[in-house]
DNA sequence: CTGTTAGCGCTTTCAT
DNA sequence: ATGAAAGCGCTAACAG
């Protein structure tokens, strides 16, 4: 393991150029009021030495870490993946570097992870948070005295920024398609009723049952195998039966697409299909998965710029900003054959 | 933006516990030679300030940031992901973080990323690095001067530790498996052949050929639909056809299956398929997908620890791992109907 | 345009 | 068992 002697530091770098660390100093902040020659010179020597600022005693120094924190549930999620990727290219537009720490939706390790930041002094913080109501949660957010921006789900007050996705008209969006399609029969499927993402769309979907005059069916909690399809086979056996389904996130989606399948229904001809999220095999599958895509690199962007913003001062008060989102037609809806 | 005022420090607790810093500092170190009354104290003061430990002050005084850099290539590939999950979850438990950077296979940006790392003082490095011979790179590491894992793919010289798969030997896995069901006009599909894991797979390939005399039907990168169709359709036209495929990576696995299921190939009776990676849905299309599934987790948790005991000091030399892979039975090989 | 100097918050001898 | 003081590498007045 190569072990380097201790590292050049900015005084190396000022006394072999002959110069005093004021000036070195300056150069790596960007080199104004130090004259040509001598710019070129330190640089020369910052060059041979393979000097780099130390960004511990710069933090120390500044009260800046250039670190943002990045609290999400899970890295391995698709839609969080994506998130934190454009995230971090955005992110070091402007020499920021990314802490990631990942929460699994359970609050304790938000506590955690939250001292973690704190020690790093972070300048910011991007956070999915867990609960809507996490009590202890923004507590600790306001000790942690930096500004935070909330992703994909809410945090409670309006003390925080917060970049969502407009999970009402989304789901009001593939409900009103599947209506276009003369569907009446529509069945709501799956998620975590304690998510605020999910409750938003149950809501979208049920102001679009009621305006349509559809029979509600709605039912909860279909991630795996067996649920999914003893809730669709339940729905399926009442009279009027089944003509589509939406799910209402991946999981959901797919043990559908599995049960339709396995139960010979075809799809969309008896049966349409709708999906919350789109992913990466929708495409692939037969019939392809229609699709509410969400704009996740939007919002990324625009929630680590604004975090930028506010940690710049640039933005001082709360944003509260909803990204639309797009349906993605595919065969399973009925439009293509 | 909560905007607190400024953090409190080791010695606003100190002086609040009317007691000298050291005392302090012991007591955030462990609480050794602190007497229990004092220990008491001053951790109640601690936490009625909400202090913590500023890490940089302690980063510029122990000289270790406790980070470790994090170099993938994309956190949006599953594989990827997986193993930075893991090893993040690894890190935490030493009270390491990771710092996420992303370095799109492009040897540009992976420079970039170091010279971010070194500012920012990693403790160790584990990187994923692009391409096998990269001249600059294995230099500029040097320069980082502290322990590096090498995962996926090695370094070229012996210098650093590296954790892989053992590629070659899952590649036998698959086409052996294959000729077990009596294939011998195998196609081997697909991937970079540049990248260090395909060529280690190919060889594995190679080796099965000749020792069970098969024909050698080997074709590079078809991660696109249209190669892949085009690929496929050439094989199967000559004479002898083709009665099963190896796909080198996800890509191509999932292009051979569309492929196949367009042009009503019964899979696996006519055509046997294995894939080389388990993706989220193998086990769901239908037929299922038989894969050679790498154990990312493992590969994960090895190089994280391995490189936490280089950083420690206990393991100096470097360290050369491969991890094996196992075959996941599905459908698509012909094992089940 | 350039240098001197005093800390930023913490750890660490070395005394006591 | 506890404290005083020096210094890690850098920046920001303030002089010159």
């Amino acid at each position: 393991m190569t072990k380097g002697k201790t590292r050049p530091t900015l005084h190396d770098v000022a006394r072999l150029a002959g110069v005093g660390s004021t000036t070195v100093s300056r150069v790596i902040n960007g080199g104004e009021h130090v004259a040509p020659e001598m710019l070129a010179r330190i640089q020369k020597v910052m060059s041979e030495l393979g000097y780099e600022p130390n960004q511990a005693a710069r933090s120390l120094k500044n009260a800046r870490s250039k670190t943002i924190g990045l609290i999400i549930p899970s890295i391995v999620d698709p839609f969080f993946a994506h998130f934190a990727s454009v995230a971090e290219q955005v992110a070091r537009e402007e020499d920021y570097v990314i802490l990631l720490l990942t929460s699994e939706d359970r609050a304790e390790r938000e506590m955690v992870d939250l001292k973690i930041l704190e020690r790093h002094r972070v300048d910011g913080l991007l956070i999915v948070p867990p609960r809507i109501g996490a009590k202890g949660l923004v507590e600790q957010l306001k000790q942690l005295a930096v500004p935070v921006v909330a992703v994909d789900r809410p945090l409670s007050g309006q003390t925080y920024s917060r970049v969502l996705c407009d999970n009402f008209r989304a789901a009001q969006m593939a409900m009103s398609h599947l209506v276009e399609h003369g569907r009446r029969r529509i069945l709501v499927l799956g998620g975590d009723p304690r998510l605020y993402t999910i409750q938003q769309r149950v809501e979208g979907c049920q102001s679009v049952i009621a305006s349509a005059g559809l029979d509600s069916m709605i039912e909860m909690g279909a991630g795996d195998y067996e649920t999914a399809e003893a809730l669709i086979a339940k729905r399926m056996k009442q009279k009027g039966g089944l003509d589509a389904i939406f799910g209402l996130y991946n999981q959901s989606t797919i043990r559908s697409y599995e049960v339709l399948q396995n139960r010979g229904v075809p799809v969309p001809e008896q049966v349409s299909l709708i999906g919350f999220d789109d992913f990466a095999l929708a495409s692939t599958l037969r019939p392809s998965i229609t699709v509410v895509n969400q704009a996740v690199a939007e919002m990324a962007s625009t929630a680590t710029r604004l975090l930028l913003n506010h940690i710049h001062g640039e933005t001082t008060s709360a944003q509260q900003i909803e990204i639309a989102a797009n349906l993605i037609v595919r065969q399973s809806c009925g439009c293509a054959q």
